[in-house]
DNA sequence: TGCAAGTTTGTAATCGATTACATCTCTCTG
DNA sequence: CAGAGAGATGTAATCGATTACAAACTTGCA
């Protein structure tokens, strides 16, 4: 590998000159720069990007921890993110922590060894304290969570409006025993996301039965094992809200097994309006997040942060909005 | 941000101590070792990546290259990576290029700049020639692809056998009229389905028919089209084999939408069983890869590279296997 | 012609670590 | 008690870039 004092003799010209031609061409006579760029062409140089980093100490990179890349939610943030990172010159390198907090603390470790410029969380295993201790000494946001009065920033939808409107929307089919599938997992989201439906519920009159309440992973088994705990009631309820679209499946899938009319009858709804939304059978009704521009605004309000680090995280809220489809009827 | 300098003088040492500390710390006496870790705690120090990489020469991470992060298939084979690298003191960086050869070029900078040690691709838009001599000049690997010959080394299932044995039971299930839905992607495992597909057909006397051939992407909507195509044709078809689900499942929903009766006379089978192929209803059968080890072998490939880069790439095959569900009848 | 201003280039310090080598201090042995 | 050998520590070079500052060279104008 060519270093910058090879290219320099190879050219005839000092290390200096050459740093130039790549940070500040038009600094340079045209003599130079062919001396330069025959050099670099010739030994196939390309400046490391560890000793300019260390030089400039910023290395142009930011960091995605997300608990998992196998939730097709994700995908399209990501890309939005990507979008505005490069736009400003920075990549973004993404990591799976599997929800486990030491594997988190491992990816930190970037951030902490100045691997990385910042990072953005989707959600995090970490305490609210050591978070709030991590978002003062580095550039962190949230993205799609919010961890209430964190000087860390945050975009995210109102979770709470809008599972209090899908529950809304339910009560406006005529249901009224609306049950309530949540993750287990202590994420703001899933708080405030059971904070909207039992305020749906009290103000339309309807008392919140904790008995239509579960909790469990975001996956396809919670949404099948709580249809069958639901089932088993003595008063069954006639319509389920979940707070992902594979859970919302789940339901679905027992339902159907067990001879239920969904869409007609018995009404499910799903959170995220991922790809499996569209393509289950019945189609599932699910709150849909603007997921593209909650990554560029994530990384835009990074951004900010690199440049005043001293000021606290903005909070920003963005729009969300039901996508029916025939898991509910109407 | 303290540094190793102003962590040496804190503790009344030099920085070679400092450095020791955290290097081999058996060297220090238990005086030196308390002295420093005291000043440690209390400056906060962390190392810095930079320093140390630009000295080392190397970072100790290694790039995953995938087209997207939405397809469920990856999630276990990353964990699968993330596992062999962490075991052997490696980070795992993921990055997306949504199959954008611009954007994979972009990322391959990463790899020119030293900012990695090494790479993974799931696949590449690069051409061969530009992979080869990618292959040559830094260490990569390729897993879940293989492109003949390269000397990047490969972890991957035949993926022609593996076409060859679910069409071979499609045919042992009774029927003579088999389509297939390839994508419309240049990469290797594509090429290779599509031959097994062949293959087993003509080996079982049964001709190939153009019409019964369908490229497209990876997606629902081919699959769906794909079978609007070929319940149009004069003869229409009693089995799709798809080289995804994702596409399996389009094909079962426009199907069922028909009102034929999948898994009661036309059968489809997917490939990867990711969980979708669970999920569904009915469940579809599907070919399995071995994804947590394929992850693993292709870090300890590119392990291997590190130790000797000089060697050419070896080339591993995994075993896959056939996961019956209901889309085919049996 | 002389000099100010502008352009181009080079010198050397610096970023934050690692590590070969030198030095110093002990301990042990004959 | 001298000297060898082991153990602990420090000095300074080095990794590969950037950049402030200085120096050299042009140019234009009085």
């Amino acid at each position: 590998m060519a270093t910058i004092k090879q290219v320099a003799a190879a050219a005839g010209v000092s290390v200096a000159t050459v740093s130039r031609y790549f940070n500040a061409p038009g600094q340079l006579s045209e003599q130079a720069r062919d001396k330069v760029r025959q050099a670099v062409e010739q030994l196939g140089y390309y400046p490391s990007s560890l000793g300019r980093s260390l030089r400039t100490s910023q290395t142009k990179k930011i960091l995605v921890i997300l608990p998992t890349i196998s939730n097709p939610f994700y995908s399209r943030v990501l890309t939005g993110m990507e979008e505005e990172a490069e736009k400003n010159g920075y990549s973004i390198l993404t990591c799976a922590t599997g929800g486990d907090l030491l594997s988190e603390e491992n990816k930190l470790k970037m951030l902490y060894d100045r691997f990385v410029d910042g990072a953005v969380f989707f959600s995090t295993s970490l305490s609210r304290r050591q978070f709030d201790r991590l978002a003062v000494e580095y550039p962190v946001v949230q993205c799609c969570e919010y961890l209430e009065g964190s000087v860390a920033g945050a975009v995210t939808i109102d979770n709470e409006q809008a599972a209090y409107e899908a529950v809304e929307y339910l009560l406006r089919l005529g249901h009224t025993r609306v049950a309530f599938v949540n993750s287990d997992n202590r994420f703001e989201s899933s708080i405030l996301r059971e904070k909207g439906y039992r305020r749906a519920l009290t103000e339309h009159g309807i008392p919140v039965r904790e008995e239509y309440i579960r909790r469990g992973t975001y996956g396809f088994r919670n949404g099948e094992e709580s249809f069958r705990h639901f089932a088993s009631l003595p008063e069954p309820p006639t319509a389920v809200f979940a707070v992902a679209d594979s859970i919302a499946i789940g339901v679905v899938h027992a339902a159907l097994e067990r001879g239920l009319p969904v869409g007609k009858g018995f009404s499910v709804i799903g959170f995220d309006d991922t790809s499996l939304a569209r393509m289950y059978r019945p189609g599932i009704t699910s709150v849909a997040q603007p997921r593209k521009e909650l990554g560029e605004q994530a990384v835009r309000l990074l951004l900010k942060r690199f440049q005043s680090p001293q000021k606290s995280g903005e909070l920003i809220f963005l729009p969300h909005r039901l996508v029916i489809r025939e898991s509910t009827e109407g």
